[in-house]
Order: structure tokens, then sequence, then C-alpha cells
DNA sequence: CAAGCTCTGTTCATTTTTGAACAGATGGAG
DNA sequence: CTCCATCTGTTCAAAAATGAACAGAGCTTG
């Protein structure tokens, strides 16, 4: 762990520079006064060894530098009030939600399905349903539970397996009329292929293709299953996709079935939360749910698995 | 624009502290002394008025409060680093790809589905979807071009309108012949919403339920649009949808039709990448596109609109 | 058991940061 | 054109932060 080489206080005194391009204006939205203000973004810039701004004598002008600045600090801005927020919010308010934090595929092809069933088995329980996507990891604690692919190493967490889900190769009966038909894993080098944005893969076990053939490098690339699917059904070319996806769309063909991709669900909370009862039940539904529709994450022929 | 009411930088110190358990080990991490992470221990915890750590002679052991810090103040510390990431990097990498960002609509219902053709006049050009649900706020420089429905008020962007679209409640037949059709407004009240997570909207333009009455309080909350979609065809209730995305599903229908809320999809770029031929060819090509499908955005009968 | 090491906490001197006062430049109103 | 208000920049004093030295507690090793 190294320190980082700037003063990230300083970077709320760059913020509001930045929003009223005046020192004085700043300093006193800060309650401070403009020398302060002044050389905290000299020190910024020095530290950086960038310059952020071009200074005249009515106020401060972003350099480009300065504006392409601005987006990060506002999430670190962000995140800091975040902190504050869930410090006033005290501890675990009890409400009458429950919030539930599952990745794009769980959460839009399977849970919303079943989402009626979990109304009129539970009336009196409100859900937010938080839809996680390739590029974000929301933070667990701003979900009451969460469906996840990799479960915690560490911290006051409650965590089970809840199920697992194969993937397989996909394409319309279209495309492989038009493209051939693959027989063998090195014939999906001469075909179109769909998937994650790779260079924004932060997430364990969404980068699968390598594991299928390491040379693969899809053409088109989304941060969103759904784009994935809607491409790959609009004839687009290959893509990877979960059985319990796939098996909505009766256009859509397995490709290379001997090609299989296992993964696994977790559910995850807070220790702390094993205690409240809607969240057991959201818990206890999400078991019995997957349990009652368990064919459709794996196939019953399951030969030759790549993990 | 009001100041957080701490210290960002002791963000830091508590991360060292938290991950060491340590006073000394800490302080020789970070380079300074004990006493001072000491002192930036205790002026967080009195900012916050919170107890993060409890002491004791061997070291520090973090607080149950402490330990939920932990994730939002490593956020912090990423950002920071991406911020120096960001000096160090330097200027715009030339590379063969467009990156377009999207609303999860636009994106999911509408690009998705328009991608072949993409494909088919511009084969050279590999297009990366990341598409932006509603508690993500992607940085417009992690993005060649972005869809929005806020455009930039200041900065050095080009921007302009791409097309209005329109939404509308919708529900299925179904749920409508038990729940009873709403005649008015005041209806709304006595219905089963659908909507987004309400205390986590944070861009402008999808917080449209109190336009419409305010006080509707939607009892299913999703981040996903997608998942609205999903509850609402499986007769969960009454929900917002734009009229591109209801318009495909012919169990959708619209409830009490003089409530049309407008609303404007903006491109945004960067004016450098205005000179990137393969930049202006995507721009190009969503003009034209939208153009065509002109008709799945708004009602032709577009009267009684709501803002 | 004693000695040595490492930990946190306290005190005082030193260094750094901040704020008050002042100066010069610029723009707008009369 | 003059006057006034507001801007940024400079200087010096006051306040805050940091570090060095020391002390007490606890643990490990011989």
């Amino acid at each position: 762990m190294s320190r980082t080489q700037f003063t990230w206080d300083d970077l709320q005194f760059f913020l509001a520079v930045a929003r009223s391009g005046q020192l004085s204006t700043a300093a006193r939205q800060l309650r401070t006064s403009h020398v302060t203000v002044a050389r905290r973004i000299d020190r910024l810039e020095f530290s950086l060894k960038v310059k952020l701004f071009e200074r005249n004598p009515r106020g401060y002008v972003l350099t480009p530098i300065g504006h392409r600045f601005i987006e990060t600090a506002e999430k670190v801005e962000l995140e800091a009030e975040r902190l504050q927020a869930e410090i006033a919010g005290g501890a675990l308010i009890q409400r009458g939600v429950v919030r539930l934090s599952a990745p794009e595929g769980f959460a839009n092809f399977f849970f919303a399905q079943i989402l009626v069933d979990l109304a009129v088995k539970h009336p009196s329980i409100s859900l937010e349903l938080v839809t996680i996507q390739q590029i974000m990891a929301l933070s667990r604690k701003e979900a009451d539970l969460a469906v996840v692919l990799d479960p915690p190493k560490a911290g006051p967490y409650y965590f089970e397996p809840l199920t697992g889900y194969q993937l397989a190769i996909f394409a319309t009966g279209d495309y492989l009329s038009r493209a051939g038909e693959p027989q063998r894993r090195e014939d999906l080098l001469d075909h179109s292929f769909i998937g994650y944005i790779q260079d924004m893969i932060f997430a364990p076990g969404l980068d699968y293709l390598g594991d299928i053939h390491p040379r693969i490098r899809p053409s088109f690339q989304s941060s969103s299953i759904f784009s994935q699917l809607t491409a790959t059904r609009n004839g687009l070319g290959l893509c990877v996709l979960p059985l319990f996806i796939a098996g909505q769309y009766p256009e859509l063909r397995m490709v290379l079935p001997d090609v299989i991709l296992d993964r696994q669900y977790w559910i995850v909370c807070h220790h702390d939360l094993l205690q409240v009862a809607r969240v057991r039940a959201v818990m206890d539904f999400l078991r019995a749910s997957v349990a009652t529709h368990a064919q459709r994450f794996t196939t019953s022929d399951a030969h030759r698995a790549v993990r």
C-alpha cells in the first residue's frame, strides 16, 4: 500500500474552483480564504505536475486537462458524500423493503420473471432490484442481499451457494446457414463473436472467452448481456450465453455442444441481516425458486464441462 | 455546493490502519509518525461523530461501522489512483474501435437491434456498446460517443439533439382486468406501480413519476428498465415505459393515453473526436437510423404532453 | 524471571498551513 | 472619465499540524 502522491482533500478545492471559475467564490463556498484556495490548487498542480487552470485577473479558466479532471474528481466527491450519508443514516434502518442486487442475467432473465410469485407470497415486502452489469461492482453494503458470481473472501458476511449454471455458445440458425456451422474450436476463429468489453472486465467469471479458445476476439462488445443477446438474435454472430437465458429464445441454437462452461451463483448478505425476517424470506424464496426451475440452469447431459 | 465535513485525506489514514490493524505499521507505510496517524483517526471520528476503531495496547480493532466504512473509502482511493493514472496516461489513444455509451433503453431496445446494419455498412468499425443504467453515470471520457438524456452544460464537447421520445403508462390486459382500468390520474394511487429505485435516481429525466402524480410510490423498484419491463409483462402492475420499448410487446396496453411524457436523447462527443472518421460514421449512422425509425419514438397523436 | 522489542499515548518544540491586511488590476455604472 | 466593487496575488502574524522524545503496557525469547 503506497500513499498517493497528492492530498485528496485538495480535490474539494479543485472542484469548487472548477465549478465557479473564481477563487473568491470558491473560498466563500468552502468557508475559507481565497489565499488558501489558491495555495491548494498550486499544491495539487505541483504534486501532479500538471496545469489545471489558466489564471487571469477575473478568474480561473480550466485547461483541457483540468476539464478531464472534473469527472473523476466528482466521483471522489460522490463517494465522500456517500460516506457521510452512511453515517448520517445511522444503523440499519428498519425499512419495509429488501434491496437485492444480482448480475444482469440472473436479475433480468430469471428473477424479474418470478417476481409475481414473491408479491403473492409476501405482499408486505417491497423489493428493489439492482441489476449489476459488467462494468460495475455495487458495494455489498448498498444491497441487503446480493446474488454474486464471486463470494467474499473475508468480512462479516454470510454466503451460500445458490445454484450452478452453465453457459454455451449460441447463434441463430440464420447466421449459421450463412457463416457455416463450426465443427471444432479452431473454427470459432473464423466467426464473428459477440462478448463483454474485454478491457472492462473486472468481475471474475465473465472473462470466459479465453477459456474456450485463447485467440477469440469479439467484434461486437457490450457491457450488457441483453445487448449481446439482442445482437445474437439479430444474426450478428456467435455469443456465449447462459442456458437459462438462451433457452427462452427458440431461434438460438447451441454451437459445439461439448463446450460448456460452469459457473456458480452465491447468495451473500451481512451477518446482521440474517436476523431480519423479510431478508430471510427473500432468501428462502430465492432458494425455492431456483430449485423449482433448476432444469433451466444446466443441461441434463452435462458432459465435458470447461471450468 | 457545501463542503463535506471531514478531511478527505484522513481516509488514507483510516485505510492504512484498517488494513494493518496497527498505528505504527500504518505510519511506516504512510511515511509519517504514528502520532499523526492517531490524530488523523481521532479527527475523522470526531468530524463524523462515529467510533471507527476500538483501541487496545496491541493495535486498533475495527468497529462494525468501521468495517462498513472500508469499501466506500476504498472507492475513494480507487478514484484517486485513477486520477493519477489519468495524468500519467496522457492523451487519447488511437484505437480501431468506437465505444458508444447510451441509456439502457436506447442501447438495448433500439441500438442493439440495428447493429447488423452498422456491421454491414461499416465492416471495419468494431463497436463497444456501454449500457448506462439508472445508478451509474459513466464518465464521458470513457466513451468516444455518448447518447444521453442530459447534455453537458460546459466543456469541450460537441452535442446535438438526436431524437425526441415519449413515455407512457403501460400494463398488461391481464393486470387491468384484475385491478381495473384507471380513468383519471387519482386512480393511479390505487394501483401497483413499477419504477426506478427512488432514492437512487441521480440522472435527470428518470424521476418522472412525480410529474404524473406527486403521490405515486412504486411497490417494485429496479435499476434496470428491462427488469421493469419484465415485471410489467408478468402482470405486476403499471409502469412508465418509452413507446419504442413498449411498442415491441403487443400484450402491453397504454393506460391514460393523455399522460404522455416527453424526453430527448442527445449525441455527445468530445470536440477532438469530430475529426475521427469512424466516430463521425457512427454518429451519421445513429442520425440516419433514428430518422428511419422515427415513428417508434413518438405517437403520431401527441396531444397533451407532460414535460 | 529479566531483558528486549513493539505497541499506543503524552508532552513540547518545530514546521506548515491558514487568515488578515494590503496592493494592483479589471470591469461596470453613473 | 471617475468611482466603486470584485477579482487575484503578496506579506506577515496566528493557528494548526507534525515530529521527536519519552513513558507505560504487553508480549516474546533466552
